[in-house]
DNA sequence: AGCCCGTCGGTTTTT
DNA sequence: CCGACGGGCT
């Protein structure tokens, strides 16, 4: 039996120790990265590129804060995902040896929404008010459109077609979040509509009062209404930013307009802020984020300090070569070039093109099973696909062979709408003038349609008791159904119940209904609720449960592994965009084709391609070891009808030295790999 | 008038 | 695969 020793890393160990010298940090760190973290005093800019350590970095000057005495009630740490700070606060603690729980933070919806919570009713805003996530908040939006008249075609003003719910939502949130007026926003991605800008502007006013007088936020509510509780209320902003001595902001490259207001806010007392960013990984410009934030904060903060981190340690050489090359060709240059001096040489980087999406599955599914055999276990290893839809086949590839996974990226549960039909019960509970939620539930309904829902739900909004569903007066055609639903609410607020037993009756109700109305699939949707019901349990109120589904709800198929959790940890699929400051040792990207990753929609502006083309450099940076791109050469189209794909734009001119070509070869039925080296022909 | 259901068209990325 | 739309039904 062969026998190894194993070393166990200082870093580890010393989180035990009461070692009151803080030189431990110095040495664990380069020079920037040192710098980065004892600069704790005034304002800092970290511009740190891919695989720099920009959460080691992050995570030490937490740490080394902490030891440094100061409390952990007085630092504020603002992330991505709430994932990323429990995290970095995790291996600070370890590293500190105390505990780093205290520190304020997660990621500044959450961060907004505490302190609405607590002073939200010094700017009149209700103290029960519900968070609307994208899709409630669609539905407002529809509700308002309805009433104003817009859904009837023929309509004066909609001679021609209306713009969607979905389409309505994202024009009026990307006026909020880049501070430009409605038209302005039009014009920037829906030109087309910009001679609806009066009626759109008409229903985003009515959006506005709708949520004000049902006390409703949405997610860009909740930024907007903190800048205005801060700028409004000075007591309360010197409160709370004297209660704040240091901030530190991650992925300030992601960052909008409103939330570096936030920031210049939080700060104004003490004024030790850092944020970290890389201007190379600006990634969502499309959802109102603007890189720019990173140049100008030095103007925000004249007296910044600069600080550059630009050795990788992430990645080989040779993957730094190419995904160097990869940012090369942005229009808006970048001013740093990373280099490794530990990981040089390394497995080239291969571009596979394959005849087809089914051989692409075929040889993903295979390699990753050979670095498994090589020893790579399968969580170390990921797919990246630009659309969270592109990995279906490959999907059933995995499922096929046994490989486990988990997703990340696509559908939420909580936009599932068999999900989102169950947690209206809850929400009912929680706040039963909820109209949004009644509509809902009462649409389910045989019968009821969306015009009597809303007389229904108009009618209970005024009630003196709503759950008691009055039924004299209803027509026949429905008193039957809604005496039941009567009842069930009688139930779930007469008795003294767990949130789980409630869970459950409202399931035995909403069974039935559910499976008649998607009939086609409700297994598949049974399965999904009882995950969900799996879940439910850890949670001790509907309070707690309907804040995580909003601010962080999961994604429906990780909630899927989750619920049928195997030994061994899945391998990742996810999206470009979720798999944000995240590392593996393999990574496969596939279905690199033009139209794909630059996105059909982003082609026609040099901006947009240049964050397309950031977007393909994520993906690549994300590898330690092994880097993939693969590609189909005949793509199936929508119909029966197949066509010739183009590999990605940003692929085409690569230096050849920079990676190996793999053509793909069939030995018998199943794919061989044979690597040949591009250059010598 | 309002509900139900079949059909067709268009399909990014997410706090 | 979901949502908008139109036609037929109650």
């Amino acid at each position: 039996m062969p026998v190894r020793t194993f070393v166990l890393s200082s870093d580890s160990l010393s989180g035990a120790s009461s070692d009151l010298s803080l030189e431990k940090y110095e040495k664990d760190l380069n020079a920037s990265q040192w710098e980065a973290v004892r600069t704790t005093e005034g304002a800092v800019l970290t511009i740190a590129g891919a695989g720099t350590g920009k959460t080691k970095t992050l995570t030490y000057r937490v740490a080394y804060l902490i030891e440094s005495g100061i409390p952990a009630s007085t630092i504020l740490l603002l992330t991505f995902t709430r994932r990323a700070a429990e995290e970095m606060l995790n291996r600070a603690t370890s590293l500190a040896g105390v505990p780093c729980s205290q520190i304020l933070g997660g990621t500044f919806h959450a961060y907004a929404l505490k302190l609405l919570r607590q002073y939200g009713t010094d700017i009149k805003l209700a103290d029960n008010f519900t968070v609307l996530d994208q899709s409630d908040a669609e539905d407002v939006i529809e509700l308002v459109r309805t009433a104003l008249g817009y859904h009837k075609k023929g309509n004066a003003v909609t001679e021609k077609r209306f713009p969607k719910k979905s389409t309505l939502y994202s024009i009026i949130s990307a006026a909020v979040n880049r501070n430009v007026p409605i038209e302005t926003a039009i014009e920037h991605t829906y030109p087309h509509f910009l001679s609806l800008t009066d009626d759109i502007k008409k229903i985003a006013q009515a959006y506005q009062n709708y949520k004000r007088t049902n006390a409703l936020v949405d997610y860009d509510d909740l930024l907007t209404l903190s800048v205005e509780l801060l700028t409004e209320k000075t007591d309360v902003r010197t409160r709370i930013s004297g209660a704040i001595r240091y901030i530190m902001v991650d992925e300030y490259q992601d960052t909008n307009l409103v939330q570096a207001q936030l920031i210049k806010l939080l700060s104004e007392v003490h004024g030790n802020v850092m944020v970290v960013g890389d201007d190379a990984q600006s990634i969502y410009a499309f959802r109102g984020a603007n890189y720019r934030n990173i140049f100008d904060f030095p103007k925000q903060f004249p007296n910044c300090r600069i600080i550059k981190l630009e050795e990788n340690y992430r990645s080989t050489e040779r993957i730094l070569d190419l995904t160097n090359a990869v940012i090369a060709q942005a229009k808006e240059k970048f001013a740093k070039r990373l280099y490794t001096t530990t990981k040089l040489g390394g497995e080239y980087p291969a571009i596979v093109p394959a005849q087809d999406e089914r051989m692409q599955s075929k040889f993903v599914a295979q390699r990753i099973l050979e670095l498994r055999e090589e020893g790579l276990e399968l969580h170390q290893m990921a797919v990246l696909m630009r659309n969270s839809r592109d990995s279906f086949d490959l999907e059933l590839e995995l499922r096929k062979r046994n490989i486990p996974f988990v997703k990340y990226g696509g559908q939420k549960i909580t936009e599932a709408a068999h999900i989102k039909d169950f947690v209206a019960y809850l929400k009912l509970l929680h706040n039963p003038k909820d109209v949004l939620s009644w509509n809902r539930i009462l649409k389910l309904l045989r019968g009821i349609g969306p015009k009597t829902a809303q007389e229904v739900s108009e009618w209970i909004k005024t009630a003196p008791n709503p759950y008691r569903v009055d039924t004299s007066g209803v027509s026949p055609k429905y008193l039957e159904s809604l005496r039941k639903l009567a009842e069930l609410f009688t139930a779930l607020t007469t008795s003294n119940t767990t949130l789980t037993d409630k869970a459950e009756r409202i399931y035995d109700y909403y069974l039935p209904l559910m499976r008649e109305q998607y009939f086609d699939d409700y297994p598949k949707r049974q399965k999904d609720l009882e995950n969900f019901l799996t879940i439910l349990v850890n949670y001790s109120s509907i309070e707690a449960l309907l804040t995580d589904l909003a601010l962080d709800p999961i994604d429906l198929s990780a909630m899927e592994t989750k619920a049928t959790q195997k030994d061994e940890s899945p391998l990742v699929l996810s999206t470009i965009h979720s798999a944000k400051g995240l590392e593996w040792e393999a990574v496969f990207l596939i279905n690199a084709l033009d139209g794909i990753i630059p996105s059909r929609y982003a082609v026609s502006s040099a901006e947009e391609l240049d964050e397309e083309l950031r977007l393909l450099y994520v993906a690549l940076t994300r590898a330690k070891k092994y880097l993939y791109i693969l590609y189909p050469i005949v793509c199936a189209g929508l119909g029966q009808e197949a066509y010739f794909g183009n590999p990605s734009r940003f692929l085409m001119d690569l230096p050849e030295e920079s990676y190996e070509k793999i053509v793909l070869v069939k030995a018998g039925s199943a794919p061989r790999i044979a690597p040949t080296k591009n250059q010598n022909e």
